[in-house]
DNA sequence: GTCTAATTGATAATTCGTTATCGTAAACTA
DNA sequence: TAGTTTACGATAACGAATTATCAATTAGAC
C-alpha cells in the first residue's frame, strides 16, 4: 500500500480482499477482517476501500441487485456465481459468452463488453 | 389492469412501458410519460409500478450498478443492451450463454439461471 | 522514548431512492 | 347529475448506504 501508514487494520481488510474466492461486500469485509481484529469500526473499511480503490489495488463489482463489492484488480476477465443458499459470490474462470469484442448484433448494437452473473448452489450447499 | 379504476396516469405510463425497446427506470417512465401528460407526479409512478407488479402485469430487471428497470411479463427469457453513450437499456433477443440449467461447472457449482448485460453503443449513437 | 501527524472508532450528517400523508381532483355508480 | 370513493400531486418522512466530524490512539521519524 503506497502512502499509508501500515495499521493492523488495513492489513487485515487487504488480507480478506487477497484472501477470498469472489468480490466482497463491505459488511463481508467488515465481518471477516473483524473476526481477527474485534472492534472494527465500519468507517475504517469503507476509508480503507477508498483508499485502496485511489492507488489501484482493488476495483469495484457490480451484481445485479447487490451491494458494490471489491476485488483485487489484475484477475483478467472472468464472471461471477452467486450462491442462493448461502448468498456468497465467487470469481469463476469460465467465460461461455460468444461475443467477442466488436461483434455487431441484430438491431445495430456494438458490443464492447459484457457481464455475466451465474446463479444457483455452490458445492458446500449442494452437499448436504 | 385489473380492480383499478382507468386514469389517464395510468393509461400513460402503462403504454410507455408496453411500447419501450427495453426496461425503464422509475426517472425514465417519468419522464416519457410526463411529456403526453404534464405535471404528472413521481408518486403515483411509484404507486403505479407497485399496484402493477402486484397484479402480475409487470416485473423488476435488475442491472448491474443501476436502478430498478420494469418491463411487462412474458417476454420470455432475454437479456439487455446497455449503450454507453445515450444510457438507454434495450432487450436483446440473442441469448450468447451456453449453459444450460443443471449444469455443474469445475468447483461445484450448480447452475440455475443466469444474468447477462451486454455494453457498447447502440445504433443510433454508433452512426454519427 | 518522545514527538507529531495520520488513523481509528463512534456517531452525526448526508444522500438518494422509496413510501406515507393529506388536501384536492377526478372516476365510477346510481 | 350528484354522491362517493379512489387517485392525484406535493412534499414530508423514511431507510439504507456512505461520508464527515472529532476526540482518542497509534505508527513512524528522530
Amino acid at each position: 500500500m503506497g502512502g499509508m501508514r501500515r495499521t493492523k487494520q488495513r492489513e487485515a481488510i487487504l488480507n480478506e480482499l487477497l484472501n477470498a474466492d469472489g468480490p466482497l461486500s463491505v459488511a463481508e469485509i467488515h465481518e471477516r477482517a473483524g473476526c481477527g481484529l474485534p472492534g472494527l469500526g465500519i468507517a475504517t473499511v469503507y476509508r480503507t476501500i477508498k483508499a485502496l480503490r485511489e492507488e489501484g489495488g482493488i476495483s469495484v463489482v457490480e451484481l445485479p441487485g447487490e451491494e458494490p463489492r471489491y476485488e483485487p484488480v489484475g484477475l483478467g476477465h472472468h464472471h461471477h456465481f452467486r450462491c442462493r443458499s448461502c448468498e456468497q459470490t465467487f470469481d469463476l474462470e469460465v467465460c461461455p459468452v460468444g461475443i467477442p469484442t466488436g461483434t455487431t448484433l441484430p438491431g445495430g448494437y456494438s458490443v464492447e463488453d459484457h457481464s455475466l452473473t451465474l446463479y444457483g448452489r455452490c458445492s458446500a450447499c449442494v452437499k448436504p
